[in-house]
DNA sequence: CCGAGATTTTAGGTTAGCCTAATACTGTAT
DNA sequence: ATACAGTATTAGGCTAACCTAAAATCTCGG
């Protein structure tokens, strides 16, 4: 099926292409052209023209006007990209002092400058961790990649005591305010009330009482209680 | 005298000619477009070209037929990059296990994807080195460089004991071969015999005696004990 | 089922960086 | 003084990645 099987180093346009395609479309229904211009800030041609050359090489599949899938290879590469900027970022946490709302930009440019090597050694002192500062799962080196089951904060009923799991989001801005507001992976959040609008809810932290919009309330995944 | 002064971002091939300028003429001897071509391993013809283009950014001067000279602004954005290259190293050895002889690769790729506030966070983890792994200066973060005044190994007199303090040489094979004669910076070795022909010398270190010949003795630089 | 509006692709063009082959220049050696 | 060897530049071409403007296709409401 896949045409070139050699594969020369990918470029960093190929690299942060697959990403993209990887992070629109996890499960592999097929991402349009305009969510990857959108996405990487192109224009939409120029996208037609990269997914043309990576159907050519065998990264992903490509049904003109009806959007793109990643083939095995292609998702093999893209998440090595994930494994790599989310290690890069939990290691400038760790050891250089970064806080969450300034790694991501750094790791855009360092994922595709590390070594085989010396991401295994930033793995190695971090002692393997399976998350990211922002609770996103690291795959492994083998590619596989644990997803814990997740809720939108939007989604979670009146009365329900959840665990903040994830925060999606990668403006740092908005990443300092959430921070500002004690949200963080970890932190343990109860719903007080919803408005029949907007997918407003208010929130309980620890004794803080916060009304949260829909956006917010769509980036703050949530790991529910397991039932005794 | 320079053209323009609004720097947009330097790309990676243009730091690497800048630096590689800087490493042929450290004091501004002009420097051929061969030895340029030669050092980056690219045609002639490729660095005649991107010369034109670096001289009418004001980076360096040129003169045809005659060889180029970096300006001051060009120093400058080099000196940065020999900065970042040797920052780098000196990481990589004391914080993720590294060897002086696989460095090297690395941190030329690193170099030039690392933001300004990761170099320095680095710098500061590290204590400010003023040298990297191979002994060579660490310019400051304002473009100041402090060059010890050093001889090559074959060009010390019998007799003499003096301290290695650099060692010029990229290769991983031929530094591993270096370490393993117990040859780095720091150690002191003794000059016991020298040949007429070949530059060839003998050295005692420690209790070992070797014979280096004259691309060797050239890589290693020494500094003389001051006479007390 | 038909056309308007949105989406996507095609057409055509630019820039950075590289290459080889051909030509021009320089400095030296007869 | 001149020719030759070595070095450098010019000429011409290529690929990756982007762009805008124009054409094609899809979708959906009436
Ligand atoms: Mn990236
Ligand atoms: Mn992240
Ligand atoms: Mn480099
Ligand atoms: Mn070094």
């Amino acid at each position: 099926m896949s045409a070139a099987v050699a594969h020369e180093p990918l470029t960093r346009s190929v690299e942060d292409y697959l990403k993209a395609i990887y992070q629109l479309s996890p499960e592999g229904r097929p991402a349009s052209t305009s969510e990857i211009a959108n996405l990487l800030a192109l224009s939409p041609p120029s996208v037609t023209g990269m997914v043309k050359r990576l159907s050519e090489h065998g990264l992903l599949e490509h049904v003109p006007y009806r959007g793109v899938q990643l083939t095995d290879a292609g998702r093999r590469a893209a998440l090595r990209m994930v494994r790599r900027h989310r290690l890069i970022e939990a290691y400038l946490v760790e050891f250089l002092g970064y806080s969450w709302d300034t790694v991501h930009e750094e790791a855009e440019r360092l994922e595709h400058a590390v070594s085989e090597t010396m991401i295994e050694r930033m793995a190695g002192a971090l002692g393997n961790p399976s998350v990211d500062p922002h609770g996103d799962p690291i795959p492994a080196a083998d590619g596989s990649i644990l997803e814990r089951a997740c809720i939108a904060l939007s989604d979670v009923p009146i009365g329900e005591n959840v665990e903040i799991s994830r925060v999606h989001e990668s403006q740092p801005e908005r990443l300092r305010y959430i921070a500002s507001l004690g949200l963080r992976p970890g932190v343990q959040v109860t719903v007080v009330d919803r408005q029949p609008f907007d997918d407003l809810v208010t929130i309980e932290v620890g004794t803080d009482k916060q009304v949260i919009g829909r956006e917010l309330g769509h980036a703050l995944l949530c790991a529910r209680k397991v039932k005794p």
